[in-house]
Parts: C-alpha cells; structure tokens; sequence
DNA sequence: GTGGTCTAGACCACG
DNA sequence: GTGGTCTAGACCACC
C-alpha cells in the first residue's frame, strides 16, 4: 500500500492518505485484520512527515476504519470493507456537490457539465473521445 | 453586484468575492469600464470587512481583471469579459480534474460517475429525477 | 500649455502636472506674467479632474511660480523662469538618486547603469546605438 | 537574510522586503531550496508587522519566487535565480525610463544626462570626483 | 513550529 | 468620496 500524495491540490495530506487508505480496503486491496504500513513506514514511502500519517491513522481509528492490535499496529477493522464500500461513492459525491452548485449558481449549463464530465474523463483514461 | 458569502465552506471569503465578480463580468452582469462596488459598499452588503474586499480586490487587479482609476475606484479591464469566460469554465474544469483522477484511480466507472453528476445536478435544480 | 498625464506610471497626476508647469517656465514656453490655463480648461485639455489641477496650481503658488491676478486667474511669477530653470536637472537628479542608491546596493556596477542609461536615452530619442 | 527597511522613502514596507528578497536570490544570497526566514522572524529581525512580512511573501508567492512547503514555511524556487537576475536590471530600467523620458521631453540634453548619472554614482560611492 | 485568514481600526494619498 | 498601507491581535490548519 503506497500513497500517491500531490502536495499541491490544497487537499491535505493527511486527508489524502485517509482517503486512499479507504479506497484500498473498499477495493480489496486492504483485507480485514491485514496491517496497515508502520507510520513510519508509510511516511517514508510518501514522503511525508511521521506526523502527517499519525493523524490520518488517527482520523481512520476514529471512524472505526482501523483497529489498532497491541503492540503490533493498526489493523483494518472487520466491518471496514462494508463501511468503505459504502462510502466510496459518497466521498466523491460530496466534492461534486460543491463544484457543481457553483457551476449552476453561474449560469453554467447541463450541456457544459456533462460535456466537461466527459472530456476530463476520456482525457485521463486515454480513451478516445467517440 | 452582491455577493452571497458562505463563511462555512471553508474557501476563503476573499476568494469567493474575486470568483463571483470573475463570474458576473464573464455572465455580462459587470461590463467593462462599470465600476465595482467600492471596498466599503460590498464589505457592508456582504457583511464582511472592508480588509477583505480589499484583499479580493487587490488580487483581482493583480489578475488584470480590475483596474484601479485613482481616486474614484476600480473598474473593469478592458479584456476582463474574453479572460473572465475563459476562466470560467476552466476553475471548473481544474476541480472536476481532481475529483475524476480519485476517482479512476479508485475503480470508479465512467457509468458511475455521469450517473453521480447527473443526480447531483437534478438533486441541486429542483428538476425531478426520471 | 497641454499637460501629458500618464495615469499608471505612479506619480501623482498633481504633481505631474506641476513638474510640467514648471519644465514649460524653465523652457520659455510660458513667460512672465504670462495666465496658465485656468483650472478647467487644463482640466479638460488633461482629461483630470478639477480638484486636482486646483492642487498643483495650489503648490506652484505655494512655491512662488504662479501668483494669482485677481479676477483673471493665475500668472507666472516674476522670479519663476530663474527659478525653475535652476531648479530643471535637480527634480530630475532627485529621482536618479532614489534608483541609483538602489542599485549600489545591490550590485549593480557602474558599467550596468552606464550601460542602461545609454541604452534607454538612445532607445527614447530614436537615435542609433552607436 | 536580513531587510533594511526605510520607513520614510515611500516605498511600501511591503515591496522594499520582496525586492530584497529578490535581490538576495539575484545575488546568490539565498540559494534554491533555501528557507527564506520565517514571517516572524522576518517581521521582528525588520521591525515591521508581522502581516506586512506575511503580504511580501504572499506576493513572492504569486511572483512564483517563493513555494510554500506545506508546515515548514517558503523556500525559493527552482526557476527564481534565472527570474529574479533577469528582473533585477529590468526593475532598474524601467524607472530610469520614465526619468529619462520626462528629461528628453524637456530639452535636457545627453550630456546633462550623463553628467547628473555620474555625479551621483561618485556621489553615493563615495568616490571622489574628477 | 509554520503560513493563512479574518477582523478592527488608524492613517494617508488622491480626486 | 475612493483605494492603499500598516498595525495589532485572534484563530485555524498543517506538519
């Protein structure tokens, strides 16, 4: 498990890393009861500050993502797969909220949202627009 | 021109002043040459301080969106309406970016997403979903 | 007499239109007992605002260039010529101190601002850099 | 790095601390990668109010002379040594232009020029006169 | 510790 | 009346 951190977004980093973290374990990438990488271990391998990952765990132990195990870490709770899943949508959903209400309250159209929901998309997979 | 400012969506006020002024000068709400509103007016119609409209301002001219005219107040540049429409529907198109790479990343389908997009935008103008 | 106000260079248009009250003394384009125009019509032939050539005319009276001729305006003093040609390369030497004791500070060589000067003067003057 | 600030020139407290930052970075006196000090110790080392220091930086930052490391504070950037030599002379000339154009339109003569160049060059070096 | 935002209020230059 | 500068101090997010 290696986070991709862009540390120009505006996003924190910390909420990046939960983030990602959420997405491995509704993905199936992270299993239940499997450690997540030491805070040590994903700091290095992020490049980030120890600090920065302590939170983000901290913040995932808090929504009952991870659980820590005595003395050998954090662990990915039994009733995170369900929980992440479940979420998964919704945290995007959450961001398109947002931009799209201030795309509306500026007159811009269905048509244009769709047609830039489109082009962004096509433009990332390679996919070659029809 | 007033503006509707959201001091819980955690971008900053000044922010939301220069973007709903980029905005109305892209909509031809503000026409070139028309004056904005001075610091003091749009600091008490938007309930904010004069400091910050000061601040958006002040960016807005760095931009080469406004253009200060001594001693009687700032005004529209001459090519704020071309640069104004242009970006409009870029700072939508930087965000949408984001959200879209997660999700990719993140084994979201392109279903999924226009699907998301379309409710949303059904769920934010009232329109009745099919 | 025209004045020649550029808006966006910083100094003040006062004072701008002093400085070429001044300039057009020292030159004899405007002689002794000679009317500048009155307060509005450099106001309109500049395309500035009344109070602010009442300004300058306001501090060339207060440095005995102009004197007001009761009932008909404002003239130029007796001892202005003398004066202000003394006084033509000092408000230029003035501002060529404030950038030079820039430049020294900060490294520039003689030879760079020998340099510059040239290059500028024959840019202005059209004539061939030899 | 430490900013000489002359309260009394007119010039912004604001705008003397960038261009000594960028005359710094011109020089070779802070290298890329490099911290700049912190607005704090900036705003006690010079004098001056914290925010002013804070507004200077905000502006470097817009300048793309300074990047912000998230929690650890502005460092150059790559690009600022090549910017700000470039600028350096740049921030020269322009002011001498408009000296120089003011000069030329007042019949001041070359030689007069370069007279009052030299003289205040000796003048502020210290170097005697011939 | 770092920078960023916001408020409040004073003062100035300009028109 | 306008914008611009500066100060002072509070609070926040991030590392």
């Amino acid at each position: 498990m290696i986070c991709q951190i862009d540390t120009n977004n505006g996003i924190p980093i910390y909420e990046q890393i939960s983030r990602q973290v959420k997405f491995a374990i509704a993905n199936g990438s992270l299993l239940v009861g499997e450690h997540v990488p030491s805070v040590r271990e994903m700091a290095t391998s992020a490049a980030v500050n120890v600090n920065t990952v302590a939170r983000a765990y901290r913040d995932l132990q808090a929504q009952g993502v991870l659980v820590s195990i005595r003395g050998t870490g954090l662990a990915v709770a039994s009733d995170a797969p369900e929980k992440c899943r479940r979420e998964r949508l919704e945290m995007i959903r959450e961001r398109l909220r947002y931009i799209m209400r201030e795309a509306i309250q500026n007159g811009v159209t269905s048509e244009e949202i769709h047609s830039l929901v489109r082009s962004e998309w096509d433009a990332l997979t390679g996919e070659p627009p029809p």
